[in-house]
DNA sequence: ACCCACACTTTTAATTTGCAAGTCACTTGC
DNA sequence: GCAAGTGACTTGCAAATTAAAAGTGTGGGT
C-alpha cells in the first residue's frame, strides 16, 4: 500500500497538501502576499475585476486573474455575470469568505500595533466596523 | 479626487512597500506559506533549529533559515544560545510575536470549520488552549 | 580515528511573480 | 461606419523566489 511511513507529504488522498493542519491547509490557500487583498477588498465592497487593479497595492492582472479563480474554486467567492450586452462580472464573498472576517481583523490589528506608519484610510474604516459588528 | 488618493505608492519614505495599509504590511512579513508556520512551531514549544525542520510539512532548510532570520530581524523572534560547548540555540518568541496569536487563531478556526479533513493532532491541542486563553 | 548530530550555508533546478503587450466583445464619438 | 475606448481577461518572457540536495564546521560518543 505505501512504500513509506506517514510523515512525508503526499498522504493516501490529495486532499491536503502538506500536513492535515489546519493552519498548514488555510496557508495552502491563503498563504501568498495577494490572496488576502483580494478578500479585503471584496470586504470593502469592491466588485469589478477593474476595481481590483485600481487598488493601491497594484495587483498585477494575471495574479488577479488566477487569485479570483482559485478562490472561485474553493468555493470563497462567487462571481455573477450583472450585465449582458457587454459582459460585466461582479465577484462577491461566499458565507465561506465572509468567514475570514476574523482573520483579516486579527491581521489588521496586528499590522496597526506592531508595524510603524501603518493606517486604514477613512474609506475603509466603514468595513473595519463591519468586521467588529462579526457581519 | 478618488477615495484613495495615496493609490501610487508615492516614495515618500521606504517603510512601506506596497501601500501604508496594515493588512498589506502584515502580509508583507508574514504572507507566505512557511513563516506562519514556524510562528505555530514556536507557539506549540519548539525551540532548536532541529525540531522546526521535524515538523509534518518539512520545510527546507534554506527556508527556515531564511525565515528565522527575518523574524528575528523583524522583533518577533529572538535567539539565545542556551549551550556553549557544543553551541546551541533556543529561539522564541518575544511579545511581538506572541501578539500574533489571535491571527494563529482565526486562521486555525477558519481551516476547521472549511477545510475537510484538518485536524489538531492531539499534541497541540495545548497550544489552542494557550490561544484560547489569551496567553 | 571514525561516524554522528546539530545548525546552518551553498549550489542548482523548478516554480512563481511581475511586467508588458495582446485578445475579444462590445460602445461611444466623429 | 469606423477608429478609439472600456472592461475583463490571456499570453509571453525575464526576474525573483522556492525546493531539493549536497556541503561545511564544531564538537561528542565509542
Amino acid at each position: 500500500m505505501s512504500t513509506s511511513d506517514f510523515a512525508s507529504h503526499t498522504g493516501s488522498s490529495a486532499s491536503h497538501s502538506r500536513s492535515p493542519c489546519p493552519l498548514a491547509c488555510s496557508l495552502d490557500l491563503l498563504g501568498d502576499k495577494w490572496t488576502l487583498l483580494v478578500i479585503r477588498d471584496l470586504f470593502l465592497g469592491k466588485q469589478t475585476y477593474g476595481e481590483f487593479q485600481k487598488g493601491p497595492e497594484g495587483i498585477p492582472t494575471n495574479m488577479l486573474a488566477e487569485r479570483l479563480k482559485r478562490l472561485q474554486a474553493a468555493g470563497l467567492v462567487s462571481k455573477a455575470e450583472y450585465q449582458a450586452k457587454p459582459v460585466r462580472y461582479a465577484y462577491s464573498l461566499t458565507d465561506k469568505g465572509k468567514d475570514l472576517g476574523p482573520v483579516l481583523k486579527a491581521l489588521v490589528q496586528w499590522g496597526l500595533k506592531h508595524l510603524p506608519d501603518t493606517q486604514i484610510p477613512e474609506a475603509a474604516q466603514v468595513y473595519l466596523r463591519s468586521l467588529e459588528a462579526g457581519e
